[in-house]
RNA sequence: GCCGACUUAGCUCAGUGGUAGAGCAUUCGCUUCACACGCGAGGGGCCAGAAGUUCAAAUCUUCUAGUCGGCACCA
């Protein structure tokens, strides 16, 4: 059998994915031994409106590296698919559309012609990100595939959220919250991102007091003439003494809101005016000053504006303080009529401007200083955000917070890798947890479940039936906003798996269950199968971004839930850089698409790129890296196109047959009596396959890369291959068959990382069967992806080869080395004198 | 403001309390019958700076500088 010169990544990508597919090689349920232990890992499902980037193809390189190891030691493995139905990403896609193609709102359409609509675009176009995920080769069971609306998922959120309310850790309240104008919802804390305003401002405004100090020597008169209707004001000597306060923002128009103005009850300067009242400019209201301790007096003035509506921390005062909470602006940032009529109407930005110019007009505009603020922006649209004051639904954490900071505290789970500083991050966030806002004013995503009646009384229940029958009638109205896409996310290690929530749980579950203190509420019926099976999952692989908007929270679900952890560790992968080590990123146009690398180098190069880099450690993306990676899969290529040549009368040789006595004259073995290159390199491979499986182990998949890179080219390659040229051209089938067999368990540690060359070249050598799978793979059909891992055999480790081996490497070296200084042309033959330490004479 | 990471060959990065490594680039030599996506032989680093612990530190501690990140604040 001869092979083409050079290995071409895209005749042995086009086959086998569909293959393996087809023969179930992917399902657990092609383990045939009933008492395999299971391994699984569920993927972090990419937005159905996403399309494949690097960091994806990282993560996911990753899961299947270690599932594809696991899968060939006999574990019943199971690597989970599916997509986020990703809520707001979505519903502005389809949005988009909608106005480009039938200029309509999807208010014009209504909320079911909507959704169904988005449901078509689902169909159409979301099997994208599948489609990307087959191309990386990903060994995941497509027959479990799950999306996160599926029916069973959305039975288990509306479990869940049912159980949380009941329990009091869901309610709807009124707060402070961040809205997106553009996209007219609110957001999570973690969905807010900061950004550096460009040319950010102070305005010192100044707020007259409504009646003048009875105190004499209030008033500096400057000598200039009168302006306002207050007179022409000088900042004076000490705020105090003056007929007006000056306060500092960045946002002049919440001035409009402000229901008081706050000063520290310690500051001397504005002691005598706590009490008092100020005429707010622009509106006919008068306001009060008051006393907190939350005002610094350092900052700014020392007295700050009070806008209980528009300002969190100013709606915590408010709520001490028992002030007016007056909302000056609509949802899409323009201010309302409660503003007055000379700003309702205008956008936030214009009414800031007309603010500051009647202020100055007043001559009431004291300074504008510049000013580095960092704003609120939405993580998606990056438009600034506006706290308003709003009613939305709250989760509230203290509960599954102490689960999960329990988890972490009594077991050190989940370990993260790498740990720091991931642990302590993690750890720390729960410590400082919040309250979560769960509602989001779209209609893509699961619709809460809970309904109004006429009376405003709220009905919280699994279905509309049995709403109607806790409010004793059908006239309700659903709730219209949906739950945050995290919602559903969180339970995803479970509700992919068959938990709806309407299980009980598993007795050993219970006992933990009931260790932690808590109270089950889930109704009968037995644990799914997978659930079962395959819970907790054994790693999770994800990005640091969502550590928190995910990792955490499917945490505390789990415990809460399930009553157990999802998983045992989780692995944090760091960035994919550019070559400039910038992040990718649309905007700035630098991505680079893992579908446009798999082209030019093929899948298996970018696949020992990715897993070769450090884990957690961000890296600049260098196509130099691929190449060299393709230049190693043409490498296998070739060295397997050489033993194939010259493999006539040979095969391989299962693994018990390839066994080697360091003590080669008294035990020949079936192929033939073993030379110290023959021990030698056994001895290297069983060294090569402890290490690799050790770092497998340990999640350093680099170092797996380097320890394959360097057996195969420099120890297989290099020496071993070229010392055994002479006998194998011969048509020694003894040494062929050796070599092979070499060949053959190199390729099965490779087969994790380059999946597509390995079942290529391996289904070519002579005397491969399925003799050679693990034994929970008997009855499958051949292929390498069942074939046993290959583990260390201690009594193949020989020392004494390896320690002669260098020697003779080394010499050999300095004989090239010589004939190189002396120029000595590789076709003249020298006569070599060696003279050699006693110990390594006997080398030959 | 708090916490943290990083700073090693020209570039991108591994690495370990005990003689500095890889890939790429570079120099020299090779149409050696698997591979020029190759083969062979080289050159190249006082491991950011300073102090300390130690028989021994690039590796541990402290400080400094630069780069980057997370969190908080942001009147």
């Amino acid at each position: 059998m001869e092979l083409a010169k050079a290995y071409d990544p895209r005749e042995a990508e086009r086959s086998h994915y569909q293959r393996w597919e087809a023969n179930g090689f992917f399902a657990p349920e092609i383990n045939e031994d009933p008492t395999a232990e299971a391994y699984s890992i569920v993927i972090p499902p990419p937005n159905v409106t996403g399309s494949l980037h690097m960091g994806h193809a990282l993560q996911h390189t990753l899961m299947d590296v270690l599932t594809r190891w696991k899968r060939m030691q006999g574990y019943r493995t199971l690597f989970l698919i599916g997509v986020d139905h990703a809520g707001i990403s979505t519903q502005l896609m389809v949005t988009r559309q909608l106005k480009k193609d039938e200029h309509k709102t999807p208010q014009d359409i209504g909320r079911e012609a909507f959704t169904t609509r988005v449901w078509a675009w689902k169909e159409q176009y979301g099997g994208e990100i599948t489609r990307q995920i087959r191309r990386e080769g990903l060994s995941v069971d497509w027959s479990r595939e799950r999306f996160t609306m599926d029916p069973q998922l959305s039975i288990a959120v509306r479990n869940v959220f049912v159980t949380l309310y009941k329990e009091g850790w869901i309610y709807r309240g009124t707060r402070i919250v961040n809205w997106c104008p553009r996209d007219k919802t609110v957001l999570s804390d973690l969905e807010v991102k900061d950004e550096k305003a460009k040319d950010g401002k102070l305005y010192y405004l100044r707020y007259p007091l409504s009646v003048p100090p009875a105190v004499a020597g209030g008033l500096v008169r400057p000598k200039g003439g009168a302006k306002s209707p207050y007179g022409n004001l000088q900042p004076p000597a000490t705020a105090g003494g003056s007929d007006y306060v000056t306060v500092a923002t960045t946002r002049p128009e919440t001035m409009l809101g402000d229901t008081a103005v706050a000063v520290n009850p310690n500051d001397e300067r504005y002691k005598n005016l706590i009490g008092r009242t100020i005429a707010l400019p622009l509106t006919d209201r008068e306001i009060p000053i008051i006393a907190d301790e939350y005002v610094e007096s350092e900052f700014g003035t020392g007295a700050v504006k009070i806008t209980p509506a528009h300002d969190p921390n100013d709606w915590e005062i408010g709520e001490r303080h028992g002030l007016e909470k007056l909302v000056v602006m609509n949802d899409d940032a323009t201010m309302n009529a409660a503003a007055g009529p000379e700003f309702a109407g205008l956008d936030r930005y214009e009414a800031r401007e007309k603010v500051i110019a009647k202020f100055d007009e007043l001559g009431l505009l004291e300074k504008i200083e510049d000013y580095d603020v960092t704003l609120p922006v939405c993580e998606r649209c990056k438009t600034v955000i506006e706290p308003i004051l709003s009613e939305q639904w709250f989760a509230k954490m203290e509960q599954m917070r102490d689960l999960a900071l329990g988890l972490m505290r009594e077991k050190d789970l989940p370990h993260f890798f790498p740990e720091v500083p991931h642990k302590k991050v993690y750890t720390t966030w729960l410590e400082n947890l919040r309250d979560w806002t769960i509602s989001r004013q779209l209609w893509w995503g699961h619709q809460i479940p809970a309904w109004y009646d006429n009376d405003g009384n709220v009905y919280v229940a699994r279905t509309a039936d049995e709403a109607y029958e806790q409010a004793g009638t059908t006239d309700l109205t659903q709730d219209p906003d949906v739950l945050d896409t995290w919602f559903s996310s969180a339970l995803w290690p479970f509700s992919t798996l068959g938990w709806t929530g309407q299980q009980v749980q598993s007795p050993k579950s219970k006992v933990q269950s009931e260790e932690a203190g808590q109270s089950l509420t889930l109704d009968i019926g037995p644990w799914p199968l997978d659930l079962k099976t395959f819970y907790p999952t054994d790693v999770l692989i994800t990005g640091r971004d969502i550590i928190f908007l995910w990792v955490s929270r499917m945490v505390m679900t789990g415990l809460k839930f399930i009553g157990e952890r999802p998983f045992d560790d989780v692995v944090i992968t760091g960035t994919v850089l550019d070559k400039n080590g910038q992040r990718m990123s649309k905007t700035k146009g630098n991505g680079i698409d893992p579908l446009d690398v798999f082209e030019k180098y093929g899948v298996d190069a970018t696949r020992m790129t990715l897993a070769g880099s450090a884990t957690g450690v961000d890296f600049a993306w260098r196509d130099e890296r691929v190449e060299s990676f393709r230049n190693f899969a043409n490498k296998i290529w070739n060295a397997t196109r050489f033993c194939l040549m010259n493999s006539d009368g040979a095969s391989v040789s299962s693994e018990f047959k390839l066994q080697l006595s360091s003590d080669a004259e008294n035990q020949p073995t079936e192929v033939g009596t073993p030379s110290l290159a023959d021990r030698w390199i056994v001895s290297r491979l069983k060294k090569t396959a402890r290490a690799v499986n050790h770092a497998l182990e340990t999640y350093q998949f680099h170092e797996a890369v380097q320890l394959l890179y360097h057996f195969f080219w420099d120890d297989f390659c290099d020496w071993y291959i070229e010392l055994k040229k002479d006998e194998i051209t011969a048509g020694d089938a003894d040494a062929s068959s050796r070599i092979l067999s070499i060949l053959e368990q190199a390729l099965r540690m490779l087969h994790p990382f380059m999946p597509y060359l390995t079942e290529e070249l391996w289904q070519k050598l002579p005397g491969v069967s399925n003799d050679l799978h693990n034994a929970a793979y008997r009855k499958a059909d051949v292929t390498i992806m069942l074939a046993d891992f290959p583990i260390c055999d201690a009594t193949l480790i020989d020392e004494q080869a390896e320690a002669e081996m260098s020697a003779v490497i080394e010499l050999i070296t300095k004989v090239r080395n010589i004939r190189s200084e002396m120029n000595i042309k590789p076709s003249e033959k020298v006569a070599v004198h060696i003279a050699a330490n006693a110990d390594f004479q006997k080398i030959s």
